[in-house]
DNA sequence: CTCAGCGGGAGGTCCCCTCAC
DNA sequence: GTGAGGGGACCTCCCGCTGAG
């Protein structure tokens, strides 16, 4: 158990209420959700992904409008100075490949790559025991051994500053691809940050065994959040973003763009049975107009309870 | 023409580059050139916006941790004085309903209320003449009423300081429902933003006739922004946010949540068959199985060229 | 160790002004 | 008009410190 997905429905209701039947807003909220609740990105992380969206923006405009400082400036209600800033900003992003602030990986990379690293720096040969430790007998090195679950991957289990050192070993790579003035110093604050993440998690387990005074740490799983909600929680943003971009072609009156809502009521008994037929008829319809080489098409749909309205 | 909302191709190439096939950050962009280019929201009002879902998301967390300042400030990489603070003001806006910067309204209350305020404030009687200006002879009158497109309302033709009167009363306006601190002050800056807004958007039509040394400022449209488009637009954000509601029942694999995605290739001429075929088998199936008082249920579906991966 | 406070620095959003082309 | 520069106010995100319980 590592995440508490299932928000109580009060809480639930007050987050709708907050935002008040806003879509745009309700979409920013579930994304922020979405990312840093089950993704474990930072705070800080998600509002300057926020804000490199909002200057792509500023700087789409600024050349759909002839490269005008001043003009763009008016129309989002920006300093010049800083329009300038931002175009300055994106155009060396956009030459020398991305240097943006972006939520880019799905997952923050400290996070993601810890369990590989961990098992890449300090790995656990077969016969091996997986506590380094100084001064315990065979017996009590097992019982400790013994306390892991048995998921957890073969690897050494570190103490205080192993541990430490391999957070912060993380942290400066993740950085390393950053341009200077973007990267983000490595701090006590942010060392906490990153553990508890990982302890929340279940990456990490704590082991405070009586028989050594000082806290131990063992990698307790393969990767980051639980493999099957981890890709659900993918699949669902990866979804959003490409409905999104089907739509706009819908809202641009592309042809070849289709958009549809169905409402309707189903008797309990037959819900199941209608969605699996539904998936059929779907399948179905794809194979019969599909031709190898074709317009390259994709059709994507959900179905579910409106309870919200 | 009040729109560019066409992209040149090889923007939006970059634009894609530039969020590197991250989903989270191309939904985020797509939010923020909806709002921002067609909606007409300012830079800071999108930035606040996001604000408040991470603020919301940090709420949340907060509540589920058995309002552990602490734990929470981990989880996320906030200062515990920061959560407490965010914490208060979600509170305080639970309590008293409503005082989150959010976008709240799909778009900002000063450009949608423009036109109704204009008519009720400066209506114009059948026989009246449009200009109001003195010192014209009433062929002058009617040659500048008829510069106007034959769309326009008809409401009287307005002076600069008339014109920004109008403006600073629907800022002042759309601001009395907000708590004192959140408040914005009236600006120059602010002034010349909304009015470049509404000229750019055709709303508002700026006369700079030879007969008068001032320029003069008409009503040019009954709503901002273009009917048939703005109505898309929302029913675009409004049809992701949904989709985005759906999807998380998908993710907490409830029952009766269903989400699929068909990918395939048709050849060009049968596109348009393919798609017709698809909305009346959907319509069809959603007949088939409604049952009045039965469980409230939705469909969504798009279809297109999936020509990104 | 947790919880509370206060301090500072950097950078961003806002505002206004002037001056040269 | 547009670019380019100056100024200052305020807030927020980061960091660090101290002290009471």
């Amino acid at each position: 158990m590592t995440y508490q997905s299932q928000v109580p429905p009060d809480l639930k209701q007050d987050l709708l209420r907050a935002v008040d039947n806003s879509p745009a807003d309700w979409i920013l909220l579930n994304l922020a959700l979405s990312t840093m609740k089950m993704g474990g990105h930072r705070y800080g992380a998600f509002l300057d992904a926020a804000t490199t969206a909002a200057k792509l923006a500023i700087y789409s405009t600024f050349i759909e409008q002839g490269c005008n400082i001043r003009k763009t400036g008016f129309l989002y209600h920006v300093e010049p100075k800083r329009v300038k800033a931002i175009v300055h900003e994106i155009q060396a992003a956009l030459a020398e490949g991305q240097s943006l602030k972006v939520l880019n990986s799905k997952e923050p990379y400290y996070l993601i790559a810890l369990p590989f690293l961990w098992q890449e720096h300090f790995p656990c040969a077969p016969g091996e025991t997986q506590v380094g430790l100084q001064g315990l007998t065979s017996g009590e090195r097992k019982s400790i051994e013994e306390s892991l679950p048995p998921s957890a991957p073969r690897a050494r289990i570190l103490d205080q500053v192993e541990f430490t050192e391999l957070i912060e070993l993380l942290h400066e790579m993740s950085q390393e691809e950053l341009p200077g003035p973007q990267r983000m110093a490595f701090s006590d604050a942010l060392m906490s940050h990153i553990k508890f993440r990982l302890l929340h998690s279940g990456t990490v387990l704590q082991i405070d065994s009586p028989l050594v005074d000082i806290p131990l740490y063992a990698l307790a799983s393969g990767s980051y959040s639980p493999k099957g909600e981890q890709e659900r929680v993918f699949a669902m943003i990866d979804d959003v973003a490409r409905y999104f971009g089907l739509l706009q072609a819908w809202v641009r009156e592309d042809v070849g763009a289709l958009r549809g809502i169905e409402v309707f009521d189903v008797a309990p008994q037959r819900s199941q049975e209608a969605l699996q037929e539904l998936d059929e008829m779907l399948r179905a319809w794809a194979d019969k107009y599909h031709q190898d080489g074709g317009l390259p098409m994709v059709l994507q749909f959900a179905a579910g309870r409106r309870d919200y309205d």
